[in-house]
DNA sequence: ACAACAATGTCGACGTCGTCAACATCGAGT
DNA sequence: ACTCGATGTTGACGACGTCGACATTGTTGT
């Protein structure tokens, strides 16, 4: 009898999509360090020059990820966010959030903020940076029209908290600090950003 | 084998630290990824395989690149650090030192928090992340004791204060804050730290 | 003094990678 | 129905990291 040869159709359907989702599996798993075109259109079930057809070279497609990132990360921040909460509350609930995230997304989060970009890709991801830190620099805008946080340039404020938090995010990706712990620590960082490290 | 009238003496001499410079200044001008063992074996006048007798392979190179990115680092803090200064100028003072160190070392930072080693060079790595982080936690304890700084755990408030000069330090080597207006901004943002955000 | 030996460097090979150009196949719109 | 653009394939090229076999040197024990 005729075997037939598994034949797939010559056009695949949907690339891009899997290209990234394979992408994004392997960054999780083995590390960008670790992430080859070949090996992606191998698991796509692709010849090895297919993914040059929808990303001009390696690093374009590392720009489509990062933007995948920004948009789950936006996602995220804008769900946790409740402007119903009080401050302090309404502060740690945005960061544990923006903390989980980037524990199970750490290299993900790393090639979002690395800028090897050329200028052209560039003015989506700055927009995409925006909008994410947009909404912290809303609640912090907010919570100063109501004199719950010191006067100043909301612009410093928000770089100060969003500093701090992706300072602990990147301790805990490396490996410095237990993700578990600095989960449960949240809490007591946001009270110290607070109130401060001085007693009052 | 035929001499060459004019032929560079056999063994190099200094490979192992030629290497490790030149890997520095590659770093330095562009970047991590466009690092190459051959690359720098061409540069140090000595055959591609050459650089295995030193490096077991690239990860080791990094590695020791990375360490003596700590070391470097360690002395820039230690010589900064100024027992005498009262404390918000002392920690100032510290923090300049490292955002400074950061910016001008972006690519290596990353390097020394990049979590990639194995068990065996972890250990050297570790006791060098711990001399570092020392220099900071010692201001803190310090300062506990004498009751200028609010109670509990010195290690979660040190955690607290590197994670926002790391997070500062990354987002100027990730060009979404200018490193000039960075350095300005220190002294704020000491403040902001010990006094919090809250009014008082 | 000198022979063994370890350290260091060279050479050639292998497999993998990113990228390109030339060609093949498909589907959408005239 | 035909064309043409989008998408996929094939083969090639040069660069890379790594390995094993070999060459050259400095050192060390006798």
């Amino acid at each position: 009898m005729v075997r037939m040869p598994e034949s797939r159709p010559y056009h695949h359907g949907d690339l891009r999509s899997t290209l990234l989702a394979g992408a994004e599996r392997t960054l999780r798993e083995k590390g960008a360090g670790a992430l080859s075109l070949r090996e992606l259109a191998r698991e796509a079930g692709v010849s090895h020059a297919a993914p040059g057809r929808h990303f001009k070279d390696k690093q374009a497609l590392l720009n489509a990820l990062a933007l995948t990132g920004y948009d789950r990360l936006g996602q995220a921040l804008d769900s946790a966010d409740d402007p119903a909460l009080p401050l302090e509350r309404r502060l740690t609930v945005l960061a544990r959030a923006y903390l989980a995230f980037a524990i199970d997304n750490g290299e993900l989060l790393e090639l979002m903020y690395a800028r090897k970009h050329e200028p052209d890709a560039s003015e989506q991801m700055a927009a995409a940076v925006d909008r994410t830190v947009g909404s912290l620099e809303r609640v912090i805008a907010s919570a100063q029209e109501r004199g719950e946080i010191v006067a100043g340039d909301p612009h410093h404020l928000t770089l100060l908290t969003g500093a701090t938090l992706q300072g602990i995010a990147s301790f805990a990706a490396g490996g410095m600090l237990d993700p578990a712990s600095a989960l449960d620590g949240i809490e007591e960082l946001v009270h110290l950003l607070l109130h401060g490290l001085k007693p009052r």
